[in-house]
DNA sequence: GCTTGCCTCTACAGTCGCTGTAGACTGTAT
DNA sequence: ATACAGTCTACAGCGACTGTAGAGGCAAGC
């Protein structure tokens, strides 16, 4: 039960100090002990919660939706059924981006395969993406960063 | 041949009077004329130009490519090679993006078709998040915003 | 005890690609 | 003449961090 400093925890759940420190400002990580000098205190529950913090954005949740999950599996006793509809709601995202990226890839795949070198002025790339009007997906949603 | 103002151009290039004005201040645009009171005037090729960026955001290239494209177009006799990389570039990185969704998608779906129901205390998917390491794709790189 | 060298602290700026706000001015239609 | 939409500049904010600067802390080797 000893505990372990921002580095130590930084190191068992695989996440940057600096990001621990962020996740704290934002109200994800609660406010942990101090050393004498000023040190932050970290035990295992630390390390638990934080690589669930890991594991929730390497499927792609949101900070808001992490809080909600936390906020849940403080409350073993509640319905389950908040939880699923938030995975749920992620999993349609995930799926709507593939749709999107998807579109995307077969363009892109068109463009390149089109491309018969020589010039740029004839260059068949730069005009799939001058005419996009011919293409299949030409109503394509905002992208988000890729 | 007559000017437009930065609203018809929007309207023209479908982007929006604020995104134009963006780009005019990285450079992406170019500054354009300005009438006696100061405001913006446009022609068809900035129309052109602008659909142009839409067309390439839309595709999903960074700024920067961009950037590099617009550069290239200018120069009509270069050899088109160069616009094939960025292209086969931007082409590689939306597939790397979709093998990573896809491992998501998989990994969600598990989650969500595993739920019985019940209280939190004994959620599956609270423990999919939680035990992570059972799941296949166990070693998820960085992940982008979805 | 002293130095070396890493660790930690706070506070703030920067990233990307915009979007939103405030407050003033301009242009057009009625 | 008035109303109202459009335009102007300048700056702050978004999400989810990352990077920087400058100061102080801590354990190990000499």
């Amino acid at each position: 039960m000893k505990p372990m400093t921002i580095g130590r925890l930084s190191s068992a759940a695989k996440v940057k100090v600096t990001t621990i420190r962020y996740y704290e400002s934002i109200g994800l990580m609660g406010t942990p002990e101090r050393s004498a000098s000023g040190q932050r205190l970290y035990g295992n529950a630390d390390v638990e919660r934080l690589s669930f913090v890991r594991h929730a954005r390497e499927l792609g949740f949101s900070m808001d939706a992490i809080k909600d999950l936390i906020g849940l599996q403080t409350e073993p006793d509640q319905d389950c059924s908040a939880v699923d509809t938030i995975a749920q709601r992620q999993l349609l995202e995930v799926q709507k981006r593939l749709a999107q990226l998807e579109a995307l890839e077969r363009e892109l795949k068109r463009m390149v395969e089109n491309c018969r070198g020589g010039k740029v002025g004839g260059c068949q790339v730069m005009a799939a993406i001058n005419d996009h009007s011919e293409c299949e997906s030409d109503k394509h949603e905002r992208l988000k960063p890729l």
